[in-house]
DNA sequence: TATGAATGAGCGTTCATTCAT
DNA sequence: TATGAATGAACGCTCATTCAT
């Protein structure tokens, strides 16, 4: 049959095959270091090629983000609905649990590596980010803070503040273990790295007096 | 005559001019997008001269390591050794009174920031900063917490762990602070913000049923 | 069925469709700024069928040219002899009527602002133009010149002369009018330029000491 | 002596060597069409050092506006206020005769092509023009017109459409002169080239009934 | 030792042209 | 005959590095 003669790659996979190599040199060389030539050639492609599916090496670095973060918070927004019934308890490790295994993906490292490191000098790059997942990050943590706070299950914090302080613990972590400033010497298990971090959180949002009611 | 001239700076001088130089234009634009001509005009040299004395722009980089990272951390160790006396609430208390204060300066900033984005690409600079900054920092934070802990003035926590979540905040913030994520929203003073770090840090190491010992 | 699809156009008239897109694009992105992917677009074609009828961006040009310019010769040459009757100065005044209406096309500004531009660099199409435009155009103004100059309607000046003159009164107007030199800073009228470019031509070309025969 | 060592060419000349490659590579191959390696190689330069002396493409084209259109344009201005006390009529034909020998120049020929040609698609560069040349000479000659109307040497014709129609005969001109169109057919020379454009223009404006004041 | 004019490889991006379908 | 995804050479511009002075 006609079928077997061609087998090169889907036109409908060009675009997640593109990304999937500027996800490794974004990883290797960073956003301003990495070549699109570099890209379209791990790709497969030729360079010109990549401007038929982004207008520019910007919109591939959001599309990163959009598929990493973006996509976890929108998983995050739903679970928060679905969940209604659970603790805020609950509802706190659970995401955070979401968060820990975003924190391990590849993809998720090089992306906070990048929006740490260089962001800064694509201004339009940081006001996508900004309103795309800054502030709707923080509205989620806040409400999810708030309920726990109003249930008497986490002492009476600023939300922000709360929200601020387990961002700043996830993502410091995963640059660590992407850099591998994390795990060299203690040989410690990523679970027993995110029991650290819950551990450590549960306390010190735990009711002043009371038992911390994320360990058990 | 030609005496007058003896006021320009000696030629002594002239690597650390270079560098003081570097130090504010790779802050403000990054390792990639600092450019020579920059620093040489801010330094006041023009541009060949920086290659007197710096065989390409990476050394620039290696040497605003070793100047600012080392030398705080050799500052930390001396002020612990004299503060013997208090207790390892107040020391700790000390120590995150400068950290905070580090963490603000513009250079700490600026080598986090570069480290966190550049260093991985040099393996020989990472193996030189987990030898001299991280391990040391570690064994430092260690003994404080241990301390605590035996004092009864922490709960029992594992004292890297403590550590390494104090580092994360702090450094976190750090990044923060200098690309104005933490800023805009909440109007937070630095002071506020130095704050909210230590209580929540000291909520989540106080012995459990305390009172958190570090809030007054 | 199938039998809707009768309603494309046929494949007969795919050429022109496609010359009358170039025309569009052509005249507002100029030979170099033209895209083909615009004129695909804009013909209802896709990008490769343009050259299954033209072998390049090129060959569209010189097709454009023969169209429009070579065109408007001939109908200019029809009506001088079927207006045998009427005098040189009404018969000048039609012909710069009929120009002044071409002038004011959008084909003409595209064909005159590309033939000013592009033509030089292609040797065969500049001896064709001059063969089948600029000498018949000569030609033909000659013998309506001599015609009123005979007459005693015109001053006797050269009608070669009168000529040049008159073509690059119109042909700038052409090309102010369509890069908007002409338009801005005095609000005139079409019609008023045609009446100031006609009055001023017939005073020149008037007899001395006698009214300009045109203003009336 | 040290002097006869090295002879290249002095550091002073490199903008005018640049501007005479860049007049050769534009008239050649247009504003859009020039290459600016070609007008490196051309000058004896490297494509880089063209930027130390002009910041992109489009300002060494407003360059050779410069050092010709407007450079003219302060000549005339300059000696229409010397020559007060000439009348308007031997104002204007130095006027023109300074306009006809510029129109002469290859440098002027092809700074007009390229503004007829091109200047729509770079709209500073429209601006510019407009601005330096196209207002600033339509003052200039409404000012030279006036008087000569409220002197009674010429007719009372709108000022601005005898700017413009001297404008336009003489640009035409140019255009003609530089791709050919006018010389070869008849053999005319410069002189009377220049000749006939007076003669036509003084009869155009001369007060009806009298003698051409131009024609002598 | 110090200069800064000069270099040219390298970048992101565009688009005329090709070719498998 | 018609498509449009894919190509890759070419462009304007930048800047780390060199080197004659």
């Amino acid at each position: 049959m006609r079928n077997g003669v061609k087998w090169r790659r889907l036109p409908e996979e060009r675009p997640q095959q593109i990304l999937e190599a500027a996800f490794e040199v974004f990883g290797e060389h960073g956003l301003a270091g990495a070549r699109l030539e570099d890209i379209a050639r791990r790709a497969g492609v030729a360079k010109g090629t990549i401007y038929l599916y982004f207008p520019n090496k910007e919109a591939l670095f959001k599309e990163m983000i959009r598929q990493t973060v973006i996509a976890h918070l929108e998983r995050s927004e739903r679970d928060f609905v679905a969940d209604r019934g659970a603790s805020a308890t609950d509802q706190l490790r659970d995401y955070m649990r979401g968060l820990w295994s975003l924190t391990r993906s590849p993809a998720y490292q090089v992306v906070m590596r990048l929006v740490i490191a260089e962001l800064q000098r694509f201004p339009e790059l940081m006001a996508f980010y900004w309103d795309e997942v800054v502030s709707r990050k923080r509205q989620f943590l806040d409400r999810l803070f708030r309920r726990g706070i109003e249930a008497g299950e986490f002492r009476p914090i600023d939300p922000h503040v709360a929200g601020r302080m387990m961002a700043s613990m996830f993502a410091m972590h995963a640059l660590w273990v992407s850099s591998g400033v994390c795990a060299p010497t203690p040989p410690t298990t990523d679970e027993e790295l995110f029991e650290q971090l819950t551990d450590f959180f549960f306390h010190a949002v735990a009711p002043v007096g009371a038992i911390a009611p994320g360990s058990a």
